[in-house]
DNA sequence: CGTTTGATTGACACGAGTCAACACCAGTGG
DNA sequence: CCACTGGTGTTGACTCGTGTCAATCAAACG
């Protein structure tokens, strides 16, 4: 979907706040009806669900240049929580004003819903990954996906991208334990997929890592670009 | 999402084609770009991803009333493929002419969206079940989705509905082994919580089963009315 | 009837969760 | 400047859930 420069212009004036949110912290509950919409501008936040009994399973990360709440255009609840893992900058734009533009300017509708059927689409394999794939193909599917995402808004380094994030919340993402994750992830490390330095993530040949993973960058669909 | 009366008869004369499909045929492959779009009628059909190494994963269950390939009126390819569990009745419209609907009627388009972001709730609440829910519980999750949407539909009898899909079929939906499927239904069964009359399934108590597999609907959400 | 598909059962091995202890580091405050 | 703290990563021990393989049973079907 392509956007005029009217239809960009309507969308850049939304955006009536930028705000700091600390590590851990909610930017949505599930069962809210959010007044405002919500997009990173950096930062990681994920999209989870807790279970009753405290599980918690991680749905989708959230990085920088996405869009917390979308949905909510349409739907009339949060379906699932938002919640920040690193500290976040991000942007506010009140949902009735977007609303408003979706109607004036269909093609910025389209790209919305462009948008909630690629999201639709990551949560599927997801779906498979967890489902199916042995969990050392898991992470590093994972590995994979968040590579191509990070480079596509200009977030990674040459072999590698910073990952701020703890091995537990690779472990909610992945439906696993964290003590599992953790030796997971150091046998990608003997079999040298990958290493860390700090926070940041080395994939030492990402073609191998890709093979190994099954990983297929066709569900990410034609691929968003940086803004 | 309202439909005006004109929207729906837009939407009515779209159908070319009705046709009966056997089971276990693929109505759409993965990587596909279909000419049609595809509803289906009657009977059982699934999405689903095939791994590499030949597992399956079943990624939503498509009954009637249900829209194959709503996707595609944005996106490029199939990211995944659907294919009949069961004998079905698919009505088939020109992708062509319903995407020039959705431009003409806009809140055509909307109920469209609007049921991509059904599909992708359903698909993250399948992500919280499988990735972190025991067993049991995931299987028995699943029936009573199966039974709230089946309702919608008016396909439940007083106390169940029929389910004419095999104990592998579920299994690959909520990636467990078909033998360890067949297991946890007999400990369903065991708990009553569930029987089985050949292909129908009896669901002792809706309630006690909603407790146990901590179901709470508001994922489905509103939620779609028969036609 | 034979044949096929699906459900059921048992045996077995191993993957993966849990619990608990420890190492390491950064941040904090005295 | 150092002790203390909490969060994170790492390790080992132990158990049990689950997958795999294979045989058997049951029912449907041509």
């Amino acid at each position: 979907v392509e956007l005029s420069k009217t239809d960009k212009r309507a969308l850049e004036n939304l955006t009536t706040d930028v705000r700091i949110v600390e590590a851990h912290r909610n930017i949505l509950d599930e069962g809210e009806r959010p007044k405002n919409a919500h997009a990173i501008m950096d930062g990681f936040s994920c999209r989870y669900k807790l279970l009753p009994d405290g599980k918690r399973q991680i749905l989708d990360f959230i990085i920088s240049g996405d869009i917390c709440d979308g949905h909510m255009i349409i739907l009339a609840k949060m379906d699932h929580s938002v919640g920040t893992l690193t500290r976040c900058n991000v942007a506010y734009m009140p949902h009735k004003a977007l609303f408003d533009v979706t109607e004036k300017h269909p093609k910025v509708a389209q790209a919305l819903w462009w948008i909630a059927l690629v999201q639709e689409s990551i949560a599927r394999e997801w779906l498979a990954n967890i489902g199916r794939r042995p969990h050392a193909k898991r992470l590093a599917h994972l590995l994979c996906e968040l590579s191509l995402r990070l480079e596509a808004v200009g977030l990674t380094e040459d072999h590698g991208y910073a990952l701020p994030i703890t091995q537990a919340d690779l472990a909610d993402a992945t439906g696993m334990s964290a003590v599992h994750a953790n030796r997971i992830l150091q046998r990608l490390r003997r079999d040298d997929l990958i290493a860390f330095h700090g926070n940041s993530l080395e994939i030492k040949n990402i073609e191998r890592l890709k093979d190994f993973a099954q990983f297929n960058s066709t569900y990410l669909h034609p691929m968003r670009r940086s803004p």
